[in-house]
DNA sequence: TACATTTATCGCAATATTGCAATATATAAA
DNA sequence: TTTATATATTGCAATATTGCGATAAATGTA
């Protein structure tokens, strides 16, 4: 029905599910690497180096600010995003936490 | 469109991308997990184990499988799945190095 | 004030995803 | 051979997602 059943997994599962899907986009991938590169904060720069029109990455980085990996802050005329240096730390591991889990001693399938 | 528009990013943007596409889904995640744990190999267990019907937890195996993170072998009347180390360690040293371009020296955005 | 710039939102079209019932397929067991 | 078991596939309904043009909203500038 393409609505997840999110009741039947665990609040874990469910985040680990929840940051993935976000990061499941190339152009979001895109935005929080060139984020992380001109470190200082950019905006519509995003329209012009990515080659998506501007509601379309609006879009994308409403995404992203839903999860709360970037920070948007007014400036002027603009708003200046970057990336949220706490959030993508827990982001971090959690993930590397789930992609610990393969504990593999001889561990060679059926 | 629903469709995305993959020519215009990277290989490596499009690959990262498409890991953590197929990490969105809590049950992906689940099967995951069950995967990591029993080691031994299983498989309509997940659909036990998991509360989704079999034709979906078919297709979420299916997922799994098209990204080569798990292995299914036939054995006798039911096929036994596993976890596919080399691609995990692979994928988790793709998604470990993209989380790692948040150099950080005094970040603190706009 | 009038106009330009920047970003968000709306509304739409096209496609993708999720989930399941029904069914097909294949092997094991009786 | 018939029946049971296990899994995949098909087809469908109900959303969700992607992308963009048009437009709104807000601020800067002439």
């Amino acid at each position: 029905m393409g609505v997840t059943k999110s009741e039947i997994f665990t609040k874990e599962q469910n985040q680990i599910a929840s940051i993935a899907k976000v990061l499941g986009h190339p152009a979001r991938i895109a935005i929080l690497e060139h984020l992380a590169k001109v470190k200082t904060c950019i905006c519509g720069d995003l329209v012009n180096t990515i080659g998506l029109a501007q509601p379309t990455i609006s879009q994308h980085l409403k995404e992203l600010k839903k999860l709360d990996i970037i920070k948007g802050n007014i400036e002027g005329n603009s708003i200046c995003y970057c990336l949220h240096k706490e959030k993508w730390e827990e982001f971090k591991d959690i993930l590397n936490q789930f992609l610990s889990i393969f504990s593999n001693p001889e561990n060679n399938c059926c």
